[in-house]
DNA sequence: GCGCCTCATTTGTCCTGGACAAAATAAACT
DNA sequence: AGTTTATTTTGTCCAGGACAAATGAGGCGC
């Protein structure tokens, strides 16, 4: 599960795609211009990843998604990257140890029935949405951080959306179905995957009497007009992870802008669309979970 | 949406790898073996495809996702292509025709909201149960059949999904955390996705008093192994949707049954594996959402 | 007829090494 | 300082060859 000897696995280059999002032809260009990764090869010429090259990719990835730029970063040894990730971590609020820690050890040591007996327990205890901004959200970087390190693999990333999913939808869903205002249609664009994003903005709303919708991910922009205009819908609510290009992020959320009534707001959240505000007329960006009382605050006193 | 004209809008290979799940390098290699698809080039020489290119080439995605193989059908027109969509699906028992259909309208306009309130309703009124075996499976399947013969798209199917995951999440959830027996384990295989399955089966076990734990989609056989170890389960119960390859599916859980203390049981449910209880030996296969029901009362006689 | 083994195709993925456009940075300018 | 223009940097694309894994066909024993 956790590779303890890295020589004993090893990955073919479609493989090292799957784990660490770089695309094959990047592996391979990255390869001919830094010399790294230096896989070897199999009887048959093919390259063959070690897993701790893999290991190393992962920490490159992450440091790509803050902003660095390979040159700098895929010749580095292993202890620079280590030290660069706790940079560009510890600024972000030092790591608030204690209980969040130990759910990401259940998390991390798979156990799954103690994990979901003790989300549950956090989610009666706080109340949703405190569960939510004190639990989950920290919970869900702790886990992104360490998917990033290496320390986190893709069946512990599940069990952990997994059981999220489950307590949040069905908080959400014991919330009577609300008429109130405003109505919320929430989904993320094609490219993103990730649903906790607007699992947690609902479940910050729902409880404020808002009435929302969502989509699910991966909603195209002419389809996330059409449903915001025929719904009759006041806001639309899109969600980026940090991994989410943020180029791409601004494009698409300045042709929505264009593509929707000015009478309908667009509310911006998530990793990619932070500090992004000033690109982005026309466009509430959320900053975080909190955030999104105030832009519902705002909304009531505007529409009042 | 439906992009009326088909010359109005064009693709890259990225993006047609995107909209239809064949890799870059397969789209490639057609060309050059079977003279489709013939993209047009752009001022610097790389492939355009014009959308009905595209949406052949979607055809014949589903077509593969049925076993064909590519020489046979690569080269045919559209309108052979299309019968052969239509005597891949008829054969699966004619089309319930009735009430489904209202809602499989609603998923194809979009009527987000409106499909919305009808499944809460169709819930509330025919109770858990009945609501996932007389109107999430059919429509489940009337989406599949439609996203098969492209009526539907990804947007759409995303939608129908996301709805639907609210309700029995939450109706799920409404059932306190029941410590009874059998405890049932749910996930799926590295390579399949779809979670509604999973969703279904425990939507039917939790009102029998039965403990349920998903872990969402794609679990490696060894974390199954562990989670149901350590977890006390007693049975693990996969799901694989149609499109799932059936070797794939038999070797998994041949080889799932190896990993596994002989005490702990394997249910396999989905359209892969359906009629392949013979080939499965030590494995019960559950036919339909019903024959989840038969499968417990089983397991309760011989383990009373 | 049915299951199992072997052989011939079919088919997807990987390879190399070159090219170029989009993005990011640095430099120059109003 | 803020905006325009050069100059890197960087990811994606291309061609065409190669090969192994998957699939189907043919042969053999039951």
């Amino acid at each position: 599960m956790n590779a303890p000897n890295p020589s004993e696995t090893a990955f073919s280059i479609a493989a090292v795609e799957r784990d660490t999002g770089l695309a094959k032809d990047t592996l391979r260009v990255w390869e001919r211009r830094y010399g790294f990764p230096a896989p070897t090869r199999d009887a048959n010429g093919e390259r063959v990843y070690p897993s701790d090259q893999v290991e190393k990719l992962r920490m490159i990835r992450r440091l790509l998604d803050h902003g660095r730029r390979p040159a700098r970063i895929v010749g580095a040894s292993v202890e620079e990257l280590s030290s660069m990730l706790d940079s560009c971590l510890c600024p972000e609020g030092g790591t608030p140890a204690g209980r969040d820690d130990g759910l990401l050890q259940l998390v991390r040591l798979h156990r799954s029935v103690e994990l979901a007996a003790a989300l549950r327990q956090a989610l009666m205890k706080q109340g949703l949405q405190r569960f939510v901004a004190e639990t989950v959200a920290p919970l869900a970087a702790a886990v992104g951080e360490a998917w990033m390190r290496g320390e986190v693999d893709v069946p512990e990333e599940h069990l952990f959306t997994e059981q999220v999913q489950n307590l949040l939808r069905s908080a959400i869903g014991a919330h009577a179905a609300s008429e109130g205002r405003p109505r919320v249609l929430l989904t993320t664009f094609p490219e993103e995957e990730h649903v906790l994003g607007l699992l947690m903005a609902e479940a910050m709303l729902v409880p404020e009497g808002a009435s929302c919708l969502s989509l699910g991910t991966r909603t195209p922009l002419a389809d996330i007009r059409s449903a915001a205009v025929g719904g009759g819908f006041d806001i639309v609510g899109l969600s980026f992870s940090i991994a989410y290009p943020a180029r791409q992020a601004i494009d698409g959320l300045l042709e929505l802008r264009a593509l929707l009534p000015e009478e309908i707001g667009i509310w911006a959240g998530g990793g990619a669309v932070r500090d992004k505000q000033k690109r982005l007329p026309g466009i509430r960006v959320v900053g975080d979970l909190a955030d999104t009382l105030a832009a519902l605050q705002e909304w009531r006193k505007a529409s009042a």
